[in-house]
DNA sequence: GGTAATGTTAGACT
DNA sequence: TAGTCTAACATTAC
């Protein structure tokens, strides 16, 4: 799930639920998905602490510890998310793949959901010891046209797909919203970024934006994504196209990944 | 039981 | 050397 439209909604969750709570225990069941920092000194540093404030950069959440110089940095993997349980639901409620659990003073907990385990969570006092965070790209929805279309010219022997999926080119695009980027401006993930023309590498800046900000905007909602729009809705269902039903969607391993597009629609 | 899965990265390849 | 691509990682769901 969690790509920038899917973090930027974790980030509201955080924000809602869990600043300004004093953390009164940490547990861990995953231990080796901590890292930088054993999982008893994570535990120590937080205990009696609270979340100040929190923001997203790139897939990643960076959770601002108040009364530290420490910053708490979650990365949820391809199966990521975040759980807020009210005291009295603690006990019916239970979480599988509850890696890591913030329990506050109130009796409420956070759960860091993780299925498959390749999540990771850091505590920092620097950014800039993570090295993907060091090394990310620019922000898909703040960059400009023109720094765009730079990058692009930077990289012009690549395929367009893996491009969009670099994090240290563009940062927060994954695998579902490159193929929906590609599908809105109507280019085939096939492409190599030097047989793009200006105004399809124009549509492409503004198909990137488009998307994300209308998956923002409903909150990555699922019966949300109209189906005359989307990929969303037709990918590994009907898989049909979303222009046009007579067109049959394709499914191929582009860039190491599993690409969904529409060979008719997109050129 | 086989296959696929929304991410990242080390190492292979050109 | 530098740019790009691929396979591997860990675990579960269907």
């Amino acid at each position: 799930m969690p790509e920038l439209p899917d973090v930027e909604k974790f980030k509201k969750y955080f924000e809602k639920t869990s600043l300004n709570k004093k953390i009164v225990e940490v547990e861990c069941k995953a231990k080796r998905l901590i890292k930088k920092i054993t999982f008893k000194d994570f535990r120590k540093k937080l205990i009696g602490k609270t979340f100040q404030s929190c923001w997203r950069r790139g897939k990643f959440l960076i959770v601002k510890v108040k009364e530290s110089s420490e910053k708490l940095v979650i990365h949820f993997g391809m199966t990521g998310s975040l759980k807020y349980v009210k005291s009295e639901a603690i006990k019916s409620e239970k979480d599988k793949f509850a890696r890591l659990i913030f329990k506050f003073e109130n009796g409420d907990e956070l759960r860091w959901l993780n299925i498959r385990k390749l999540g990771k969570v850091y505590l920092v006092k620097d950014l800039k010891e993570i090295k993907l965070l060091k090394e990310m790209g620019e922000e898909p929805l703040k960059i400009s046209k023109k720094e765009f279309l730079e990058l692009l010219s930077k990289k012009e022997n690549r395929n367009i797909k893996s491009f969009l999926l670099d994090q240290r080119e563009i940062a927060g695009i994954g695998n579902i919203y490159s193929d929906e980027i590609l599908f809105r401006a109507k280019i085939n993930p096939h492409r190599k970024i030097k047989t793009l023309n200006l105004k399809e590498r124009e549509k492409l800046y503004k198909a990137m934006i488009e998307v994300l900000k209308q998956a923002i905007q409903i909150q990555c909602f699922e019966e949300k994504f109209p189906e005359n729009l989307w990929l969303i809705p037709h990918r590994n269902k009907d898989m049909k196209c979303p222009r046009n039903k007579n067109h049959r969607l394709k499914r191929e391993i582009i860039a190491s990944r599993a690409a969904i597009y529409c060979p008719k629609c997109q050129k």
